[in-house]
RNA sequence: GCCCCCGUCGUCCAGCGGCCCAGGACACCGGCCUUUCAAGCCGGCAACGCGGGUUCGAAUCCCGUCGGGGGUACCA
């Protein structure tokens, strides 16, 4: 709350108090985590001091452009409850806009044309074995605009330098800025140019985004100056989101779709607040929260300007917490999806909700805790039938005693059982098998493990009396007797 | 190469000149609890990159150095 001051410093007055904000993403991939982790940003400045949120598609790359995925992104902001105001900007629909502005500078001598081809400008790089980039070959050469000449951006000197929100002061000395070029040779506008300009039709007031982006800031600024535009009040670079390289996250090595997250099991919530935690931390340490009260919390300016590990095992950690966090009922509605289809699943998966909860840190692990219940043959673990049950000791004492037991207290129920009349039958039948420690106690540890394997097939699960009792005398009994048979 | 940014436990975050022989969280290790596995609780391991300065006093300020990253397209 702190940083709510900071939004009116530097400002001209009352009409730009709350921040205008934009997510800018280019539909040339799935949205991925770095880029939620911008929007994320930017969202909550916004919600914190009362501004707005707007969506802007950075689509004036034909060639890499894919439309399809722009229903992606919006999905993804959709799902992780990052909700934009007004309709989102098609940077497409603004080229005339992007091409009269640039053609105004070329007219002001702002900008020149150039015809240079690639190739020359790197040849000639080599030549004089200085840096790469343009040298600015056709400064003074008055071309005309032809189908072969791109418009160059005309460098002033100068330093150019803005506050920072998160770095503190940055500045460039404008000699080692090149003259980019602002449009191609076809006409068509470059990102650069495009980026500023939109932001200035849009009001952005601050501009949030990750720390790729700090070298081009300079020219962005050069840019409106040039045309005399007004600038944000604010540039905020957020940390990088690296990989165990420390390097930045990639589509092609990492795993940074936020899809597939959502089809692991993650949470939304947990998701966001996940992103929240990288690169700043929340004043009292308390890290798991609704996001309400990130948004309150929230301030760029005690953002940490160093890139940050994206930590899967955290991640996965904080979705654990709310998982557990949530009412069974939501619980069992969430993790729907992740379940085969049909009423028993579902209906499985309610009757051990919070016991299921508690064990798993995604939606997509609760099935397999459960399966047991609707299917007819549940998957067998080998290793887990040949420690349990070959290996085991008194296996075959377990099995037939838990028949005897089991099946007494079965015939009493009446078609059903209570966890605690089956863990009392299963002390029995611990002592009955010879499992008992010094004192005489039924060892249950033991006693249950050929059970729970041998009805269940696996060597871990849910409490295994809670599972029995959902699982009903007569599967227990069939399973049971199953297993004593393969066993011979 | 050049430009820019960054540098506290393995990782994320706290620390903004004395409260720090550095705190919390994840991971890891041990213990307790216990019908398995989890969860929970208790405990442990583990960091201020290095060198100079400034100061009575530096993780905190300055300089240098080393290291890491990002950018350097007629991509966005």
């Amino acid at each position: 709350m702190q940083a709510a001051g900071l939004w009116h410093v530097g400002t001209l007055g009352s009409v730009t108090d709350a921040p205008v904000v934009r997510f800018a993403p280019s539909p040339t991939g799935f949205l991925h985590v770095g880029s939620a982790h911008s929007a994320l940003a930017n969202w909550l400045v916004a919600r914190q001091a009362g501004g707005r949120f707007l969506l802007r598609i950075e689509d004036t790359d034909a060639e890499r452009n894919r439309p399809e995925l722009i229903e992606n992104v919006l999905e993804m902001l959709r799902w992780l409850g990052l909700g934009w105001d007004d309709e989102p900007v098609h940077q497409s629909d603004r080229t005339d806009e992007h091409r009269r502005a640039a053609l105004e500078m070329a007219e002001a001598g702002t900008a020149y044309w150039c015809d240079c081809a690639g190739e020359q400008v790197q040849a000639r790089a080599q030549e004089r074995g200085g840096p790469p980039g343009y040298d600015g070959h056709c400064r003074r050469r008055g071309l005309d605009r032809s189908d072969s000449t791109a418009l160059r951006f005309r460098v002033p000197e100068g330093t150019t330098r803005w506050t920072d929100l998160v770095r503190g002061e940055v500045s460039f000395e404008n000699t080692t800025l090149e003259d980019f070029v602002l449009l191609r040779s076809s006409g068509a506008p470059m990102f650069l140019l495009v980026n500023a300009l939109d932001d200035a039709h849009m009001g952005i007031t601050h501009v949030i985004r990750g720390e790729d982006h700090v070298n081009g800031t300079p020219k962005y600024l050069l840019i409106l100056r040039a045309l005399s535009l007004d600038e944000p009040t604010a540039f905020a670079h957020l940390p990088l989101l690296v990989n165990e390289g420390r390097k930045k996250l990639s589509k092609r090595r990492d795993d940074v779709s936020v899809a597939d997250y959502r089809a692991e099991g993650l949470l939304p919530e947990a998701m966001v607040n996940y992103l929240s935690l990288l690169g700043w931390g929340p004043p009292d340490g308390v890290e798991v929260r609704p996001v309400e009260e990130i948004i309150e919390l929230y301030d760029l300016a005690a953002v940490n300007p160093s890139p940050a590990f994206f930590d899967r095992d955290k991640l996965l950690h904080v979705n654990g917490e709310w998982i557990r966090s949530l009412d069974p009922a939501d619980f069992v509605a969430r993790a729907s999806p992740f379940l085969p289809p049909g009423d028993e699943p579902a209906q499985a998966l309610a009757a051990m909700a919070p016991l299921v909860q508690e064990r798993v840190k995604t939606l997509a692990e609760a099935p397999a805790m459960v399966d047991f219940l609707w299917m007819e043959e549940p998957p067998l673990d080998e290793a887990a039938w040949d420690k349990a049950l070959v290996r085991g000791r008194a296996a075959r004492e377990v099995l037939d005693a838990s028949l005897d037991e089991l099946g007494r207290l079965a015939e009493a129920g009446d078609g059903a059982w209570v966890a605690a009349d089956v863990s009392d039958a299963v002390a029995r039948v611990a002592t009955t098998a010879g499992l008992v420690n010094a004192e005489g106690r039924p060892q249950m540890a033991k006693a249950q493990a050929p059970i729970r394997v041998a009805t269940t097939g696996r060597a871990v699960g849910p409490p295994l009396w809670e599972s029995l009792a959902v699982l009903g005398p007569t599967r227990t009994l069939a399973r049971l007797g199953a297993a004593r048979e393969r066993l011979g």
